[in-house]
RNA sequence: GGAAAGGUGGCUGAGCGGUCGAAAGCAGCACACUGCUAAUGUGCUGAGCUCGUAAGGGCUCCGCGGGUUCGAAUCCCGCCCUUUCCGCCA
């Protein structure tokens, strides 16, 4: 949700802003027909309930004929404002769903482009891994060494969904205990989340009403989250937070559910775009001064986790139409995938600065007293599938046999994973 | 799932259908007093919307949503949440 005040005082540079992100400007327009409409019968009620008020304190103290005729007149009154609280209701509705609509203008510094096509590389880090054979993708990998099950998950719950099995369960396990380790060492608060989520939760983070179709929803009207970002955002809802205590930053491990509608023919082989996958998300509630910091700090620690993990990656700057609704800029990480002979998404970084934060209605007090919406940011610690798939490929040998990254060893009871 | 109690400002906690945005206490802030700390006194201390250049008005908010009424924190209905007991259960 945007400043209403904003959008009144400069619509214009709104407007172009939105369209880099590929929104109709004529939003915009609209908002502000809605908005004079809305502030035009909303006085025109408050007026009436302003005279109800004054007749209605007086009938107190009067008795008698003047009574009842007081309560009569105070009855024309009464009337009047019932008559037109629907109206005020209506295009008091009608302004919140088309405020719910326009999306967090992107950060001049984004750069432009319609798509991820025009997405760029920032920088790269780490050689790519070479390999004396062909190197197989995690599929086969964990085919062979009996790690992933696709194929049995399609029968008890059909596609895109996988059975990990064996040491990569304990892998799993490990890589959730690397992230929470250094996220708790920077103070993050560890969480686990509730996974099922109502509307209004879902509405604030920003996934509703936009994005209906990617979120799964149950027959209580709870929904599935598709990251724990989603019940982090959501758990200083209604709050005022001391300015001095900000920032506010949490790990949150979750499962997350997503059903991938869009995205039929795409990604369709192994763990890549599942379903279901269980995710290390870092959350951070801030002051607005302090977000741009903040998104830089946010990235620096998906790097030092896939980089402590010795994998190659590079940091990718997203373009304004490749930007989620929420966010004002982005960073993805990319990591390197030989069996795909491709980098792909393992992190995502997002600045929402106060759209989330306005939606959920989050605030902070400043040391003078004054009430405002803070920043939001998250930032993806580990999606445990996509490392997993990473680390199966980067960490292959000759002999099929997967060397597991050093700085995981503490924690596992094998070095390597072999047959 | 069944039964009961309850949800009021940062916290504790009063509240009769009208003068209640709401007593009181605590906490917080300011000032005064005390040579310091403490104590004491006085005053101040919620949020949102809206009109206005401003000063300053108006409206709304006592879990949420409806209803009754000239008027609802107070009455009625529905829902949500919390606590306790029973049942079930990881």
């Amino acid at each position: 949700m945007l400043d209403i005040e904003l959008i009144r005082k400069e619509p214009e540079g709104i407007k172009k802003a939105i369209a880099r992100k590929g929104a109709d400007p004529a939003l915009i327009d609209e908002v502000v027909l809605i908005d004079r409409n809305r502030r035009r019968v909303l006085s025109e009620l408050e007026r009436a309930q302003s005279e109800l008020n004054r007749h209605s304190k007086d009938i107190a103290n009067l008795h008698g004929q003047q009574k009842i005729d007081a309560i009569n007149n105070a009855g024309i009154w009464s009337a009047k404002v019932k008559e037109l609280k629907p109206e005020a209701d209506r295009s008091q509705r009608e302004f919140v769903d088309i405020m719910l609509l326009i999306p967090n203008p992107p950060l001049a510094d984004v750069i432009d482009g319609a798509s991820d096509k025009e997405n760029t590389v920032n920088r790269t880090v780490g050689e790519i891994s070479k390999f004396s054979f062909k190197p197989l993708d995690h599929v086969e990998l964990g085919e062979k060494l009996d790690l992933i099950d696709i194929e049995r998950a399609g029968k008890i719950s059909g596609s895109r969904f996988y059975f990990l099995k064996n040491e990569l369960v304990q892998l799993e396990f490990a890589l959730a205990q690397y992230a929470m380790e250094i996220l708790t060492a920077e103070k993050f608060v560890p969480m686990i989340t509730p996974v099922l989520l109502n509307r209004e939760a879902m509405t604030g983070a920003g996934y509703l009403p936009a994005g209906e179709d990617e979120i799964y929803k149950t027959q209580d009207d709870l929904y599935l989250v598709g990251t724990s970002e989603q019940p982090l955002a959501g758990y200083h809802s209604n709050e005022i937070i001391d300015g001095k205590n900000l920032p506010l930053r949490y790990a949150g491990f979750s499962s997350c559910f997503r059903r991938e509608a869009g995205s039929h023919g795409k990604d369709v082989r192994g763990i890549l775009r599942a379903h279901q996958f269980d995710k290390v998300e870092m959350f951070s509630f801030c002051l607005p001064e302090n977000s741009e910091k903040e998104h830089e700090y946010l990235v620096s620690l998906e790097e030092k986790i896939v980089s402590g993990l010795g994998l190659p990656y590079q940091i990718v700057n997203i373009c304004a139409g490749d930007l989620g609704s929420p966010a004002v800029k982005k960073y993805d990480v990319e990591t390197w995938m030989p069996g795909q002979d491709q980098y792909r998404e393992t992190h995502s970084c997002s600045n929402c600065t106060d759209f989330q934060a306005r939606r959920l209605n989050i605030r902070y007090r400043d040391k003078d007293g004054k009430v405002a919406p803070l920043h939001t940011l998250n930032g993806t610690a580990i999606a445990i599938g996509r490392m997993l798939i990473a680390i199966m490929e980067n960490g292959q040998q000759k002999d099929g046999s997967i060397k597991i990254p050093e700085i995981l060893h503490k924690s596992l009871n094998f070095k390597e994973i072999k047959r």
